[in-house]
RNA sequence: GCCCACGUAGCUCAGCAGGAUAGAGCAACGGUUUCCUAAACCGUAGGUCACAGGUUCGAAUCCUGUCGUGGGUACCA
């Protein structure tokens, strides 16, 4: 509908020139009775013009060449909206396109030959992925297929840091865990690594090697070895949900072909890092931002902001055209020190998104889980997926948006499953499937030839939702906000179940009952690539 | 103290690219099944859009302040 609407006006900007001077834009009213389609540019133009809205609105109509069999009324409502009222006829050759189109229906060529990259879920190895990483694992690779519907070749990359003190700690508290098993008396820090993952692993060490470790001078090969089965387990709870990284960046990686290093003396060269304390500053206040930083520990060791900074520039050198990073609010305050630190070095960091979603509060009994992996208080994503499925763990963390705070009850969404609103999507999608197997089976098929009797207000409000799905796609990939796409698939599933009730086919007259048909088909079209794009599959039956 | 996000129906949340009478799901109450899956549909009830100012033709939406919630504020990441 849009696309028209934009094509006329293009056309009107020649006659009247003001028109290049305002933001051409539509909107569905929220009352029907206003229309498919409605502007405000009239109003926005008084200022410029000194004139009446609404004879500013006339003007405009004056001046639009449009075909009636398209749009069979506009109308100056209000203080000055357009109203635009698309015709029966219009709206139903939609239903062609998208049976035409099938699975791609949706996809756009906007970003073609473009390049994104997507950093999400980045847990270090240090234990089990838990509900919290399920949220921004989710929305991660939903934000990822969406890009890749506008258009996007798109890497998902996992970044993660198998050096350092955690990874140490972690070594160690297997190794004492170890030495616990083979009977010998020790001392369990309180801020090691509580969880019962911890003895299994180092149960399956003595399975392996016995007692020969006894006397291993350090953690390392115990840490080797729970950074293998964590990383399995990691991959294998990502699978479960159906995300699979293209690439899993190692940060140490950075260290061996001297990219830290290559950072460190440039910022150096730049005369933007001095010592202090015997440490290195970065002079952050130079660059923007209220205070300078450490970079270099007094021990040596860089802290997270230099490899976070050299890894960021390989991005850019890789190539990308946009480049997104997705923490959980608890990162917040550390990007603007990278970012500061990548603008210095002379990056265009316009290409860098930075998403930050909100915590998810865990209620388990009504209590609430204050999450933590070392303590091992949390509820891991396996155990989640477990509980209610695949389905509903994508869809529940992409039905909100990033910003919002989500509840999670445990209890809730165990015993939800009749009352998830993912079902009602599904059983949308499972009930179109029956019919059609039902009208096959009598030899109807759909047919193109007599739409126009698809006029009902009930027929008309599914197919006008039916057009929104390509902007809708085009609009949640551009924003990044899966929720979206969410909400229009409960919108479009709520009009079908009401076609479906109203509207039946069987037993209906042989042409409307052929146009249903292609209706119903279409539906089922965009019900199924909506939740193909969140990760949720669409049964047949259920 | 300072920084970021949030505060909308009993609950969970949309709406926030300024627009016309603020929506959905769940919960509550009432109705619909000789008829393509009742995992559905229809109806009733439910609101000081946290509060106070400001911007303008128009504010839930933008700005400022206050209060509240979560997160952060390291030579942890």
């Amino acid at each position: 509908m849009k696309e028209y609407l934009y094509k006329i006006f293009n056309e009107a900007q020649n006659k009247l020139s003001y028109l290049n001077d305002v933001d051409i834009t539509f909107s569905p009213p929220n009352q029907s009775d206003h229309g498919d389609q409605s502007t405000n540019m009239a109003m926005l133009l008084t200022k410029k013009l000194k004139k009446n809205p609404r004879e500013i609105a006339s003007e405009i109509i004056e001046n639009l060449s449009i075909d009636k069999s398209v749009i069979t009324k506009v109308e100056i409502a209000g203080p000055g909206f357009i109203n635009f009222f698309f015709s029966a006829e219009y709206l139903a050759n939609i239903i062609q396109k998208i049976n035409d189109q099938n699975e791609n229906f949706g996809r756009s060529d906007k970003y073609k030959n473009k390049k994104a990259n997507i950093e999400f879920v980045s847990a270090n190895p240090t234990g089990p992925l838990t509900v919290g990483h399920g949220r921004n694992a989710v929305i991660g690779d939903t934000v990822a297929n969406l890009l890749e519907w506008i258009g996007y070749e798109v890497d998902r990359e996992y970044y993660f840091n198998n050096a350092g003190r955690q990874m140490r700690v972690l070594g160690e508290s297997v190794q004492l865990r170890y030495l616990e098993l083979l009977g010998e008396s020790i001392e369990f820090p309180e801020d090691y690594y509580q969880g019962e993952y911890i003895k299994e692993i180092a149960q399956h060490l003595i399975n392996e090697y016995g007692e020969s470790l006894k006397d291993e001078p350090d953690e390392t090969k115990f840490k080797e070895r729970a950074e293998k089965e964590i990383f399995d387990e990691i991959r294998s709870t990502l699978r479960s949900l159906n995300i699979e990284m293209q690439t899993f960046y190692n940060e140490h990686s950075l260290y061996e072909d001297g990219k830290i290093d290559m950072i460190l003396k440039k910022f150096e060269e730049m005369g933007l890092s001095y010592k202090k304390d015997n440490a290195v500053w970065l002079k952050l206040t130079e660059i923007g931002n209220e205070q300078d930083k450490v970079i270099v520990k007094s021990t040596g060791e860089p802290t997270y902001r230099l490899p976070d900074i050299a890894y960021h520039t390989t991005k850019f050198d890789r190539g990308f055209d946009l480049i997104i990073d997705l923490f959980g609010s608890d990162h917040n305050a550390t990007y603007p020190d990278v970012m500061a630190g990548l603008r210095a070095l002379g990056y265009d960091t316009e290409k860098v998104k930075v998403l930050i979603h909100q915590f998810v509060t865990i209620l388990d009994k009504g209590e609430v889980v204050k999450m933590s992996t070392r303590k091992a208080n949390y509820i891991t994503l396996d155990e989640l997926v477990e509980a209610v499925g695949k389905d509903v763990v994508r869809y529940f963390f992409n039905m909100r948006s990033l910003t919002s705070h989500l509840n999670f009850d445990i209890d809730l969404a165990k015993k939800q499953s009749e009352e998830n609103p993912v079902f009602y999507l599904q059983y949308a999608h499972a009930r179109i499937a029956s019919i059609l197997k039902m009208t096959s089976e009598q030899n109807l098929s759909e047919s193109y030839g007599d739409l126009e009797l698809l006029n009902t207000p009930t027929e008309m409000n599914l197919m006008k939702k039916l057009h929104q799905f390509e902007e809708e796609v085009l609009y949640s990939g551009e924003n990044y906000e899966p929720h979206r796409i969410a909400n229009y698939l409960e919108d479009t599933a709520a009009l079908f179940h009401k076609f479906y009730t109203e509207c039946r086919i069987l037993g209906t007259e042989e042409k409307l009952a052929s146009a249903r048909i292609a209706l119903a088909m279409a539906t089922q079209t965009v019900i199924k690539n909506g939740l193909t794009i969140l990760g949720v599959s669409a049964p047949d039956r259920m």
